[in-house]
RNA sequence: GGUGAGGUGGAUGAGUGGCUGAAAUCAACAGUUUGCUAAACUGUCGUACGGGUAACUCUGUACCGCGGGUUCGAAUCCCGCCCUCACCGCCA
């Protein structure tokens, strides 16, 4: 969440920066003010008359010590008077605080000067486009034919054994997935990345630390019995590593990696862009996580963008990177890069990777912090990215490398596949 | 799931009602010493939110797993929950 004290010093620009992500409850800035100034204002009166309560009850001891009992009865009888005003005053700085709160996490992260303007997917700017698109014969097929074809997944027993998104990868299907999910975690390691497998499960606090809660709770899948939550992505587990720490300067930046299942119930989906691989309930990622200095994250930015981009072009796919626009981007996000690889037999563009900076966001919710030079604690930057998502991955490979003899695989992946075609 | 023990500052760990925001040790940081390293010595060394200030400083409140309760006063007593460890049960 923002930060309250910069949002009282700059309330129009807040105002003016939040209209970039077409974000209209402007007056909830307003609010935070004026529920700042009086939370100030009861907790002074609450901590004079405490202090008052303290003094008192400390001559208490003093007297009983003494054996002046009768002086201490006195005095516990003033210190008596306090308590209505101290019950009300600490149920009122309660509920202000919380009001505050509820408030504050409405509001999405401010974008970065360098979001450019717009409001649809059509307003992001293409920045880079790389690789070669390749001109496939008139019948080429879509990757749920090829996956059909070479039997690679099978959807409908995967939707008899939980339900339809939740596919059944099935031989050289499921190693594939294996074998891609080990060449990514290699790939960032040997970036300085350092591997972590996550819990699949986050508890409210994990949730709400990056921003899940309270504001895309109807994506996540829910287990009432336990009260956790089923990852949406490993960024969750991953950033919440650092939730309520206090990491030393030099320690930054502190870079990492996992794999994990990712379970999305994307309520209110349908049509061709759920067919197939485009959109799964279930699916294999790989993400990377940065924890930086402020100073530092939009370097680190550009850094994980052409990170992936490396990674992408091993696979030898036609891609692009676009900057979202303000109106397109995540509610945490100040400044986001989409990868998208292109499927050829589809003809259109798929996201396989979303690079985020949240500078202090994610940070300031899950209290990410550092001690600076000057000993004072600062909140870090946290920044992530997929690297990256499988299914769009894999229809593009699909699509993209069928020749009549098979899937030609891209070179990188055969030692991990043990062989270059699926035929 | 059952039983038992326990959760205190970066770590170990003392503290069973006021003198404790918290001993001691270690780690860390700064300095002195030293040819360098090491050792020794000295000092610093929790977080959050307020008040006051030009600022360093000063000052108030809260926090000893979390939430309630008792009390003039709670790390300390009571209740609920969570977590950790050990043993048992179950089990990949």
């Amino acid at each position: 969440m923002l930060q309250v004290p910069y949002i009282k010093q700059h309330v129009a620009l807040v105002k003016e920066r939040l209209a970039v992500k077409h974000f209209g409850e402007t007056a909830l800035v307003d609010e935070i003010v004026a529920l700042d100034d009086q939370r100030k204002k009861i907790q002074f009166e609450f901590d004079t008359i405490q202090a008052k309560v303290n003094a008192a009850s400390k001559q208490i001891g003093q007297l009983i010590a003494k054996g002046l009992k009768e002086e201490a009865e006195q005095a516990k009888q003033q210190v008596a008077a306090f308590k209505q005003d101290i019950n009300t005053l600490s149920e009122q700085l309660a509920e202000t605080e919380k009001q505050l709160n509820e408030t504050l996490v409405k509001l999405p992260n401010l974008p970065s000067d360098k979001v450019p303007p717009g409001k649809t997917p059509e307003d992001n700017v293409v920045v880079r486009e790389g690789g070669v698109k390749p001109q496939l014969p008139a019948d080429a097929a879509p990757h749920w034919d090829l996956i059909t074809r070479y039997d690679l997944i099978d959807f409908e027993t995967g939707a008899k054994i939980t339900g339809s998104g939740f596919p059944l990868y099935k031989g050289r299907g499921a190693k594939l997935q294996r074998a891609l999910v080990q060449y990514f975690l290699d790939f960032n390691t040997a970036a300085g990345y350092t591997e972590y497998l996550p819990p699949f499960m986050v508890n409210e606090a994990s949730a709400y630390g990056t921003g899940q809660l309270p504001d895309k709770e109807g994506q996540m899948y829910f287990m009432p019995a336990d009260n956790f939550y089923l990852i949406p992505t490993s960024e969750v587990p991953v950033t919440n590593i650092y939730r309520d720490t206090i990491v030393k300067e030099t320690d930054l930046p502190v870079k990492m990696t996992a794999y994990s299942p990712c379970f999305r119930r994307e309520a209110g989906s349908f049509g061709k862009d759920v067919r197939g691989l485009n959109r799964v309930h279930q699916f294999e990622k790989v993400e990377i996580v940065q924890l930086t200095h402020p100073d530092k994250s939009y370097e680190v930015l550009e850094e994980m963008v052409s990170h992936v981009g490396k990674l992408v072009n091993t696979l030898n796919l036609p891609y692009r990177i676009l900057k979202l626009c303000g109106g397109d981007m995540g509610f945490a996000s100040a400044l986001t890069y989409d990868f998208e690889v292109f499927s050829a037999a589809q003809q259109r563009w798929l996201e396989v990777s979303s690079v985020s900076n949240f500078e202090a966001y994610q940070s300031n919710r899950a209290r990410i912090r550092f001690k600076d030079a000057n000993g004072k604690n600062q909140l870090a930057h946290t920044l992530n990215g997929s690297s990256l998502a499988l299914p769009r991955i894999v229809a593009c490979l699909l699509e993209n490398n069928q020749t009549k003899e098979g899937i030609l695989l891209p070179e990188v992946l055969h030692p991990y596949f043990g062989g270059g075609i699926i035929n």
